[in-house]
DNA sequence: CAAGTGTACTATAACGGATAGTACACTTAT
DNA sequence: ATAAGTGTACTATCCGTTATAGTACACTTG
């Protein structure tokens, strides 16, 4: 269910939560489904299990789940439409490399051509 | 010249290269022209000389500069052309967000708007 | 020679990330 | 009631990266 990568600089902390929201986003988990438990993700990864309750706080943070402790953490009602709204930060990540890359004199087809081959699309002569 | 972020995550030094390949990109540094030295620098940015010392190398590695010991540090005839290669790995981010934003349901119309807007065009109706 | 370059080296401090281990409270199923 | 499985809270420790501090040396130019 979950990907690690132990060697990049991104915590590991912070994978899960990208993967966490992007299952959501991709519809993979719904409201009411639940997450696995710090100590069965833990033993799955090998990671230690306070990694991933400081993962799964802050998702719980951004109320995208919620802990029922003794029975579980779940996926709350609005996780879909709050991963939405977290899609507008990515835009600007993508704003942000556009911006340097129209500065280093990257024609502007080249980014729009990257961006539907990203889609699947074809691109259109 | 150069402008530091102390907060956010990104190094010190990682903030010099990328600066310094922005200023070659967008043709502001030209072959022959000369770095500020690390002294200088450290002063004008109140960060240590070793700081600068690491961005520098890392530029000289990556072929952007060249050191002449007890002149000073200059822009290489190839830094042009080696920055501009490095544009593809920001296309290639830009790729990999997209690809999220296409799974996630992102109509990819918003995208290609995001990017034109980052490059000043108006949006077209 | 003096001043300004780059370079090399050691040592240290600070911070974040991750781990280890323990303990406690709660819910569910038996 | 008990056991197993949840979440939660803590403390302590380790490690790597980042940044700093300080020193020393070699080189080029004026």
């Amino acid at each position: 269910m979950f990907q690690i990568d132990r060697f990049g600089r991104t915590p590991i902390y912070e994978q899960i939560i990208d993967q966490t929201q992007r299952l959501i986003a991709s519809g993979l988990l719904k409201e009411g489904d639940q997450l696995p438990s710090v100590r069965v993700l833990s033993q799955e990864l090998s990671v230690n299990p306070n990694t991933l309750q400081k993962a799964y706080s802050e998702l719980e943070r951004r109320g995208l789940c919620v802990s029922a402790p003794g029975n579980g953490r779940f996926v709350t009602a609005d996780a879909f439409r709050l991963v939405g709204e977290g899609l507008k930060g990515r835009l600007e990540e993508i704003r942000h490399i556009a911006e340097e890359l129209c500065a280093a004199g990257l024609p502007v087809e080249q980014v729009l051509d990257t961006v539907n081959a990203a889609y699947g699309k074809e691109i259109e002569a």
